[in-house]
DNA sequence: TTGTATGCGTTATCAG
DNA sequence: CTGATAACGCATACAA
């Protein structure tokens, strides 16, 4: 079976007697353009079942009313919800979005990155896969002349429009938080510190032992404990240790936050009692574990929105190639159960 | 700042001094072309930074290798994992996904659709908006020869490709699953019976009643118990009833049966030896509540990779118009603790 | 306000 | 195998 032909703004111009032109100032709502002619031409493209085509008037116009999102993974609430921030935005402004992911893998991600250069979007939005790799994409983005947009996961050397998170500020105040709640020593679950967002996690960490003359001691950082088996791995060392922590910082997740908790639990180590945990990310969960887990709130649908409207007010008509900008939003630290030690009353303590 | 100029075909032909159809055949690897001008020919291109202008070409080709999708809510398990595994399909194919939200609502999923339609997408892949509506935005689709994909919610009067998970067999096999445990009054929480999802959990939840004999009990029965909320809500009402269940069914989601844990715990009642639980969906916390929740796993990921590879394998190239087909898919029952009476021995009970 | 003519970047057709 | 040319559907500069 053939695929039946369109009807063409041609086709109406034909069938009304007028010119092509005309039809297509009445369907684009031009003001040059008689009342009664674009009432007579909105309704006969109604009853052809006229459909406007885009991609013939994207070539024309030569811009493509269409958003590029690069993420590692779709199905990540962090992501997810960042995406549907995004298009609450980009939907009202009538802008497409095209979506892709790139697994954590840096071929797929250039992989992706280029088609959405060759798709000729307006702007790409992309927070970038933990796999290790050249940016010459992300470069090749900006030759082109295409918006880019980074968030979360950037890369700094990179001069483009960036939205991300406080993080150091925000693991400041988790740590000092535990800090305050009596814990003394602290421990940290890193992710890989070549993105920026662990680092930046890391030097909170370091910047509140400081601050309150904690000593930092090797021991108590892991490495690459970024997912729950990881982190409960990290757990089941660092609570073998001579002298274990008494606080946890699951710098990299709620998910190896939920690690510690499982294994603490497992080794009938009371929580937050003997040991304070406190995730990142605020994941839905975390506040129904038992006890709830203390986390960090990165306002993810409102970050997306944020990233949006970067886009709308600053990057859409580009007269001059705007300033590129850093945006930074402030996490909230969400204090529950899992970090709030039973406080010993001044007067029994001293 | 000017837009710079993109390199075209045309510039290539230029700088060769050959044709531009003979640039087209050489980039598009067509088997006309001498191996060296074509070699030539991608040389060149690579050096002057040429990119492929997709807009242009599925103009020309009157085709888009692009599939839309719209979903309630980008942000919720269950559809970003759907989305997720069609992503998956689709990148290989070299497909691109345009992806919209309807946020439940029925006037913005026609926007969608109609937004998708302009596109000239290849497909349209939806599951409907809880609100209820007319469905001649569907329509449209079918009568615009483009392929439609319905899933999970589905208006069955339409005749498409649909998948849909067995909502009643595997509602049936978690009331039996409840039955055989010594569970006699099982309360059934219902989402909008005007979703046919929710009618067939329905219908799964009578049939297994009726096969073991238990007397069908409307007081037991809550309408429009679809959200933590909501669930709480009907459970407070289940549970003071002069004869309360000893099993609620949250057929509508984990969020609801969430809920009918924790006004349980609230009251005392002891989950799963005064009541047991069963929730739908088996999202990621379900397992870490104590108790652990009895749900429903739709294998969401593989649903949505089955969604893909059903328009590859059925509907890309549509000689005759494929014969609608409604795949099937077997979610599993995923027995936790909050089902597991402690039985007792029969020796005792008898 | 309306019509005419042209081009956006490709690809398909046809003749060579 | 290659080149010339038309067409995909629309929007715009220009003329009327």
């Amino acid at each position: 079976m053939k695929r039946q032909k369109r009807t063409t703004i041609y086709d109406i111009a034909l069938k009304l007697n007028i010119a092509a032109s005309s039809v297509s100032r009445a369907l684009s709502n031009s003001s040059k353009i008689n009342a009664d002619t674009k009432a007579l031409v909105l309704k006969t493209a109604a009853e052809m079942n006229y459909q406007h085509n885009v991609m013939a008037s994207n070539l024309r116009k030569g811009n493509n009313q269409t958003i590029g999102v690069v993420v590692p993974r779709i199905n990540q609430n962090f992501f997810s919800n960042i995406i549907a921030g995004i298009e609450e935005i980009t939907y009202d402004k009538g802008y497409n979005l095209i979506i892709c992911q790139s697994n954590e893998l840096h071929a797929r991600e250039v992989d992706c990155v280029n088609t959405l250069i060759n798709q000729h979007v307006s702007c790409i939005i992309i927070s970038i896969a933990a796999e290790t790799g050249s940016y010459d994409h992300l470069q090749q983005v900006l030759d082109r002349q295409i918006q880019l947009i980074q968030f979360d996961r950037v890369v700094e050397a990179l001069d483009t429009f960036k939205v991300i998170n406080d993080n150091e500020q925000a693991s400041f105040e988790a740590v000092a938080h535990l800090i305050t709640q009596g814990y003394k020593r602290i421990a940290l679950l890193e992710g890989p510190l070549h993105l920026d967002i662990f680092r930046q996690r890391k030097d909170g960490y370091l910047g509140a032992l400081a601050k309150h003359g904690i000593p930092v001691l090797a021991e108590l950082m892991c490495e690459n404990a970024w997912t729950k088996a990881l982190g409960a791995e990290a757990t089941a060392k660092l609570l073998s240790l001579p002298e274990p922590p008494d606080a946890i910082f699951a710098s990299t997740s709620d998910f190896s936050a939920l690690g510690v908790l499982e294994v603490a639990t497992a080794k009938g180590i009371s929580v937050p009692d003997s040991l304070g945990i406190c995730g990142y990310s605020n994941e839905p969960f975390t506040e129904i574990t038992s006890p709830s887990i203390t986390t960090i709130d990165q306002h993810t649908m409102s970050m997306g929105k944020t990233i949006a409207n970067l886009y709308f007010q600053e990057m859409e008509v580009q007269e001059t190639p705007a300033e590129p900008k850093i945006v930074s939003i402030m996490p909230e630290l969400i204090i529950r159960k899992s970090s709030q030690k039973k406080l010993i009353p001044k007067y029994l303590s001293d």
